[in-house]
DNA sequence: CCAAAAGTGTTATTGATACACCCATGC
DNA sequence: GCATGGGTGTATCAATAACACTTTTGG
């Protein structure tokens, strides 16, 4: 199947492809693995895999998530469809991408870090991507952000529980903006969506925060 | 794409589906075609076919959209991806669908109803429909619905001139609701995005209209 | 002169924005 | 007692929503 000559009656390859998003050291960062083999050889890329064909779309997007990063129960989202005849030089391939949200503190654990020739890489300086990764990467962080702003979709993102101090950092990030602290903590707390645990994260030399959490683990809109 | 051995997979098949909508007689309405071949013979099912290998997913739509519709050059979107492994009972095939608007006005040609085994049938009242047909059409209303509220996209929908009443009609159809005249008018000539071509309906027995246009054919995001 | 749709402003309410000081803790 | 981040309220402005009468035409 090696064919550039396309027979018109032969079934092109279909692939799920993964934008895993995280936030650390004040960056949204996103996944990427470096390529071993032809086409792009040594080339950074997005995770990704061919569908198997006893398993939907999604089942094939999360057993992708799973091998990378060891995580499940997080965030996904189909994304957009790509299927430009020249995407893969090889063959007729078209790849359905998803993007996914996992709190940092997930990843932190040792079993996650074992795969060799991976990277977390600020998505606002990328290196070179094989395919047209770059064209899937940017199309999920423009969607990301767009999203951010009339919904809750950062409960993705953050741990179990946090100090809204940290909720809004993690707001300005994605957005890639500064926010005022009353506004935010008015808006916040009116949606309803938070619920404080009662406990209290001390931290350092000041007054210690109150800590909330997300009541339900769900996407809602604003507005 | 940690694959490169095509073999060891088989490839499913690809094919694009349409939700064509367009609105007249007071409803919004979606295009259906009779199935001539099993699956579900004499069902009717979305317009749409396999992909061909050298044309992309939006070529793929586009083809289906001219054949069926005999126009082109209308507001076509890529919707969603489905491919749950029993949508085919015959076989995996994954479908990309698109949804694309017609104003009426142009589908009243001649040519266009010579395909026999098609119908313009209102969303709302809908007959069985094959495959997942009904589940992507419901998604596809759904995400028209939400984009009137917040852009102008039912530009795709209208004639090239129109009366303020006829757009403001063509909100209230597809949102499935009354809005208020002087609020409607106020806030779409705000947008500035409609120009007056200068001339007037003269309809009936009642003031003549002025008649507006688009000043471009593309999709805005108002807030 | 009657019927039918076109056209037009003001007020009230709501939501969004701007802005500065005191609090509780560790050292 | 001082440095650090946590926590709080009010006033202004902008956007949205509610609401009813006059105008222009054809018949």
């Amino acid at each position: 199947m090696k064919n550039t000559n396309y027979d018109e009656y032969e079934n092109p390859g279909v692939t799920v492809d993964l934008v895993i998003f995280t936030v650390s050291e004040d960056a949204l960062k996103a996944m990427m693995v470096r390529r071993a083999e032809a086409p792009y050889p040594g080339a950074w890329s997005l995770p990704g895999g061919f569908i198997k064909l006893g398993e939907s779309l999604e089942e094939a997007a999360l057993r992708v998530l799973k091998e990378k990063t060891g995580v499940d129960n997080v965030y996904l989202e189909q994304l957009y469809t790509f299927g430009q005849p020249e995407r893969d030089p090889r063959a007729r391939v078209i790849t359905v991408a998803y993007f996914a949200l996992i709190p940092w503190k997930q990843l932190e654990q040792p079993e996650s870090n074992k795969i060799a020739d991976l990277i977390w890489n600020p998505v606002d300086q990328l290196p070179e991507l094989a395919f047209d990764h770059e064209e899937i990467l940017k199309f999920a962080v423009r969607r990301l952000r767009t999203k951010v702003s009339y919904s809750n979709i950062v409960y993705g993102l953050m741990p179990k529980s946090f100090r809204l101090s940290e909720l809004q950092r993690m707001y300005e990030i994605i957005i890639n903006g500064s926010l005022d602290k009353r506004n935010f903590r008015k808006r916040m707390l009116a949606t309803g969506l938070l619920r404080e645990t009662g406990k209290k994260d001390i931290n350092g030399a000041h007054r210690p925060a109150k800590l909330y959490q997300f009541k339900k683990m769900e996407i809602t809109y604003f507005n």
